[in-house]
RNA sequence: GGCCCGGUAGUUCAGUUGGUUAGAAUGCCAGCCUGUCACGCUGGAGGUCGAGGGUUCGAGCCCCUUCCGGGUCGCCA
């Protein structure tokens, strides 16, 4: 049991306290941080949000607050009155904020007491993430979880801030939707009052959005929440938040520069940070032969050598074998990792190519006499040397080679290019490197459904020049579709939709949807476009990525209070539960388990 | 569904070739201490070694199964 707050008011937070703030009486509250009992003087650390502030409790001076005070444990709410004073010279502790003052208390009210709390509650603790996420409210009181609650706050703000004032109207839509099997799987609602029927939880607004556009609103924006029923990752939840927006009457360039601004403003608003405008915009088709990712790290190099055309007829069968069948060869160079790498750490690289498919991967150590290798006896001196020439080789290089069908290449070399980096320390998490990626693919071929998906959605827009691929060579069709990328990250995409009925039912034909289905699936969109629909495209971004990589973290669940974990449940509450069979009852669910 | 890593005191970890009563630090409790700030000193309590089974004279350690967590591939229009 606690006592009363009955009148005390809170007159600051912890923090906000000064120097300037000397001789007031103040009441500040909040949780018992540390204590530190002299015997004759007690030191009392209180936190709040704001931050930590010391107070003092003495026992000569008042040997009644100074015996309540010695009671007080870690973690109690305590409120406390008193004056601010001038910590002597000597007493000054630099490391704190509020290190120059302390609050000589006179008056002490436990408000609440505290069982030890399952972890420390400090900076950047090492706390298994069981125990964190179990116990997530206290997690939550460590300093740097609050700083990351506090600047996704902000980020927020900032946008909401932004849109308005250029334009856009918040909007908030259905969260009981219709479920759309195209892309992820959905999380699916069943419905009372139609037996049989469900509802989906929306994988984002899409449609919603477009039909707002249809209704004139020229401009929308909505933070909202998304749902997405698949396997989880270090950046991915089963619930997430997007900032989504989009925008009518509008051409690719004018929806990047109204959102590079915004990424512009939030950088400078939120964290002090300059980027330069306009960013710099990579079709996509440079970005995998460069960089082997859709979504380039470009704070470093190392980037991919296509050697195919120099080992088209060479010996080596594993090279030649993979050009001829239409497949590639390709290479990075690893500067100075030849000298760098011990064998051991080669065969890690050999391994980690090997998870994206790759067969294996070829290497060439280049020392001041010569070549450490395995391969090079399979090519002439000539072939080499035009080889060395390409990569641009010195002593010291370690030159890694796959060779395969593009995909693989570019997968597992793009993974290789990430992985060298960070072995070498070239990913420096303060800095931030932004980039459109444009002209995606409009579809991809999906091998086991035999039939071409949409890249993107199937309402993406193909680019003018290349409409007429769409009947002669649909996987060569670029879309009006780009993504912002930031340190290897997707942290937002969109592109302009299609607005024209007939491209809309090819769109559709390609994907090896009847009209029927096209109706079943999307009806009350394609029903919409028939009366007067604008041009329109537009964007979301990945709320929860954005913030973790601004707060410099490597795992979302750092900046979202309540994350589930990896088989989608919450340690905390225990969802997801069963239930009642009365519940299953009512919603005419039999289960099957 | 596959692969990799992990689970030992409240917390973070160590634990040798399988061998006595499973250790350290920190936290917690008690006592002492009037300027600390990760206060200090002294003492104490605290363990289903994730769970189950097996091998063995003997298992924290070896084997099998399983649960939990993390990373990742597939998946994520």
């Amino acid at each position: 049991m606690g006592e009363s707050i009955r009148g005390l008011k809170r007159t600051h937070m912890c923090a906000e306290l000064g120097i300037n703030d000397v001789g007031k009486n103040v009441t500040v509250m909040g949780w018992c941080h540390r204590t530190r009992n002299l015997g004759g003087v007690i030191f009392i650390n209180i936190r709040d949000r704001s931050g930590i502030i010391q107070t003092v409790y003495n026992d000569e001076s008042d040997p009644e607050i100074f015996e309540k005070a010695g009671t007080v444990r870690g973690e109690y709410v305590v409120a406390v009155s008193g004056v601010v004073s001038k910590r002597a010279p000597e007493a000054v502790n630099p490391e704190m904020a509020t290190g120059e003052i302390e609050i000589i208390a006179k008056e002490l009210r436990i408000l609440s007491s505290a069982e030890t709390p399952p972890m420390y509650i400090e900076e950047n603790s090492d706390v298994n993430e069981v125990t964190r996420l179990k116990y997530r409210y206290i997690d939550l009181r460590r300093p740097d979880m609050q700083r990351n609650l506090m600047l996704r706050h902000r980020i927020s703000k900032i946008a909401r801030d932004y849109y308005d004032e250029k334009g856009f109207l918040e909007i908030e839509t259905p969260m009981l939707t219709k479920s759309t099997p195209e892309g992820a799987r959905d999380y699916l609602i069943p419905s009372r009052v139609h037996p049989g029927k469900f509802f989906a939880l929306p994988q984002s607004p899409q449609l919603f959005k477009q039909l707002l556009m249809v209704s004139g609103f020229d401009r929308y924006f909505q933070i909202v929440k998304c749902f997405r029923d698949e396997d989880l990752r270090a950046d991915r939840q089963p619930e997430f938040t997007q900032i989504d927006l989009e925008m009518s009457f509008v051409n690719v360039d004018d929806v990047l520069s109204v959102n590079e601004e915004f990424i512009k403003r939030l950088f400078k608003e939120a964290i002090n940070v300059d980027i330069e405008t306009p960013l710099l915009r990579m079709p996509y088709k440079e970005a995998m032969e460069r960089f082997g990712s859709d979504k380039p790290d470009i704070r470093f190099g190392l980037e991919l050598v296509n050697v195919s055309d120099l080992v088209e007829n060479c010996g080596f069968k594993v090279f030649s074998d993979a050009v001829k069948d239409g497949g590639s060869v390709r290479a990075i160079n690893a500067k100075g990792c030849g000298e760098k790498f011990k064998r051991k750490e080669i065969d890690a690289l050999v391994e980690l190519v090997k998870t994206y498919k790759a067969k294996g991967m070829a290497w060439i150590v280049v020392e001041e006499n010569g070549l450490k290798s395995s391969i090079t006896k399979f090519f002439s001196e000539d072939e080499m040397n035009a080889i060395l020439q390409r990569v641009e080789a010195e002593p010291g290089d370690l030159i890694c080679f796959v060779a395969d069908k593009d995909q693989v290449v570019f997968d597992s070399l793009g993974q290789l290019r990430l992985e060298i980096a960070r072995k070498l320390g070239l990913t420096d998490s303060k800095e931030f490197k932004l980039l459109w990626v444009t002209e995606f693919p409009l579809l991809e071929y999906d091998e086991e459904e035999k039939r071409y998906v949409a890249k993107h959605h199937p309402f993406t827009s193909p680019m003018d020049e290349d409409i007429e691929l769409l009947d002669t060579d649909p996987g060569k069709v670029r879309a009006k579709a780009y993504d912002m990328v930031l340190n290897g990250n997707e942290i937002g995409g969109g592109s302009i939709r299609i607005h024209s009925q007939d491209l809309q039912s090819k769109m559709f034909k390609l994907l090896g949807f009847s009209e029927e289905d096209a109706w079943a699936r999307f009806g009350f969109l394609l029903e919409a476009f028939k009366y007067g629909t604008p041009p329109h495209g537009g964007m979301a971004f990945g709320l929860d990525r954005l913030v973790m990589l601004m707060a410099g973290r490597s795992s979302i669940r750092d900046v979202i209070a309540f994350p589930k974990v990896q088989n989608a449940s919450c340690l905390m509450s225990n969802a997801p539960d069963s239930v009642e069979p009365e519940q299953l009852k009512e919603l005419h669910i039999k289960l099957d388990l």
